[in-house]
DNA sequence: GCCTCTTGCTAAATCCATTTAGCACAGCCG
DNA sequence: CGGCTGTGCTAAATGGATTTAGCAAGAGGC
């Protein structure tokens, strides 16, 4: 029996290099790199563009990356490295709008899940120095400070996104501040100036101790607006988790003590969501007896009946927006992407 | 004023390579390769191991994966080329699950979106074999049959996740037939055998000619299981789409026949939240005069009062499950992966 | 006729790790 | 002593691109 090398139907499939492509096009390697990597200054001539295109279309040549990018030192790629990549619906949003924006310029991204733990984030960034990427976004799930390990990046850029660190200044938020001013103003237009009831706000919010950099500045904003238009909520029910439990808990609180509400501004649609419920209870119906606005626009806002009106968190907008920046070298500052209002039926 | 070839600060911060190392330790590139890689058969000194590493770790080494992969053809990463990242809450799991298994494996992932269009799809391969990746995930957000572009993969493994392909036969799928059977049972151990209605199955659904290929299963268990214990939906209302919308209007349209309803089988969360709505308008309550199964374990799910208690989609571990196959080469076949059933107050 | 400049192109070095082939030495056998 | 085996290690080839340095031929100037 002779000894067989090759199983008969296993083709060896050499990949198309560029020397395949040189040789058939008649040039030298250096002139094909040249022309196919579209270098402005060189001498060669019209045809030997012509022919180095024609080869490597004619062989369906793909540029080996690992190779380029051992010389080039970058790899058309970057890494996002998020504390919590589930848990939050919020989470999609930022990674789709990010990578939509990478595959716009030619890049891949590395999706690396840190759960917060410095010590992963530590071999994230490792890993992601390792694999030679163009740039780093560091992303947080809720925004906040985190803290980045001291890992030397060298001139690697890096975004901060839903997030803000000490280390680096580039970071995509959020408006927040404009959000809140917003949520106010869409009460008054629909005629509400008094019988309005904050729900959700903890003033350890506002210190920032534990909960989130920007949505101090929600608060901020809505009650800078509320002053500054001669504005005072009727109620103000705290609390620190925004669960529609509490919201539930908090609104059925709020009802028996009966105040003339007619109006609840939610921190959030997951709270908005439990005092729908409670109001359902009480036979009250939005926006007829009591109208809501909310944050977040969570895919729960659209389900309710009526849908809830409210101030959207722009994940998609800011994860695209953290990518051009990365790329086209706009790092340095702090970049707000505005939060649409979704007007729904709720108010 | 003189020249200054290189700014102040700016260091120049060479990478340590292999060659680094070796120097360190007094030995050849090739021993530090082998020592560094844990070549098995080896005959270097149990010394120069000592030494090798030694150096690596005195230095921080990290090897240059381009230039590795270069050589060896592999490298440690692997492609999620999915249809869709966003608009499903689902997505996450999926996602999640494989970057978990992945970085166990000390793999990284590169998420590719393609929007369910061919063009990109085909484009998405092409720049995950550019890469050199060591396997391919296609996954789908709703389980469906995709048509894989023929691209030659050679023997690249390939793993449909949350789908299946008629290209390549390892595929990753909740086990629906059960999740169906499951769903009965539980009715049955409620003492619940009379008044089910069921929500949401719609013929085409059956003959799974748009919708998802899993749906199927799903019904087919379901009814299997009524057979088999001699029982019959009291009512059974069909949609397109499984929306709170239809699940509201179905659930209304229900309740006005007046028939004897003592159970909601829903065939997913959001019917079933909009059939909570509808309850709530009627009066009736859950799970006292109206029990409620359903199917996903949506975030919804958690947020109803009473929680639903619903058969979920197990993304996290059919991610999981996907990328162990893959990388632990156990191709081949389709693997079904357990709904696990979530006992919350509906029933 | 000699020199310089421009044009069009290429040889060879380079990036860094892996891997093949094989060297040098020591010990053992007959 | 010659031949053989085993041990411990290394030189050099390799992978596929990019990039530096520079060659050869023709044009133009004086």
């Amino acid at each position: 029996m002779a000894t067989r090398k090759r199983p008969a139907g296993q083709q060896p499939v050499k990949r198309v290099t560029l020397a395949d492509v040189a040789k058939l096009a008649g040039l030298s390697r250096t002139a094909a790199s040249m022309i196919l990597t579209g270098r402005p200054d060189t001498r060669l001539s019209e045809e030997a563009h012509t022919r180095v295109m024609a080869a490597a279309e004619q062989l369906g040549y793909r540029p080996n990356v690992a190779a380029r990018s051992l010389r080039t030192e970058r790899t058309q790629s970057i890494a996002f490295i998020s504390d919590v990549v589930a848990t939050t619906r919020y989470a999609m949003g930022l990674i789709r709008g990010a990578l939509q924006a990478a595959d716009e310029r030619g890049h891949v991204m590395l999706v690396l899940e840190t759960n917060g733990d410095p010590a992963r984030e530590t071999e994230a960034i490792k890993t992601a120095l390792d694999r030679g990427v163009d740039g780093i976004i560091f992303a947080a799930m809720r925004a906040r400070e985190i803290y980045v390990p001291d890992v030397p990046l060298g001139v690697l850029p890096v975004v901060m996104l839903n997030a803000t660190s000490s280390r680096y200044p580039t970071s995509v938020l959020p408006d927040e501040e404009q959000g809140g001013r917003d949520a106010v103003r869409l009460l008054v237009e629909a005629g509400i100036r008094s019988g309005i009831a904050l729900l959700g706000q903890s003033d350890e919010a506002e210190v920032g101790l534990f909960r989130s950099e920007t949505v101090a500045r929600r608060v901020h904003g809505i009650r800078a607006e509320m002053k500054r238009r001669r504005m005072a909520f009727v109620a103000e029910e705290s609390c620190w988790n925004w669960e529609p439990d509490e919201g539930y808990r908090l609104t059925s609180k709020l009802l028996r003590r009966g105040l003339p509400i007619r109006a609840l501004l939610c921190m959030n649609d997951r709270l908005a969501f439990g005092a729908y419920q409670a109001l359902s209870e009480h036979g009250l119906s939005v926006p007829k007896d009591i109208a809501m606005v909310s944050f977040d626009n969570d895919e729960l806002a659209a389900y309710l009946r009526p849908g809830l009106t409210t101030i959207a968190l722009p994940h998609e907008a800011m994860g695209r927006r953290a990518v051009e920046l990365l790329l086209d070298g706009k790092t340095g500052r702090e970049t707000l992407v505005e939060m649409p209002v979704i007007m729904r039926g709720s108010l």
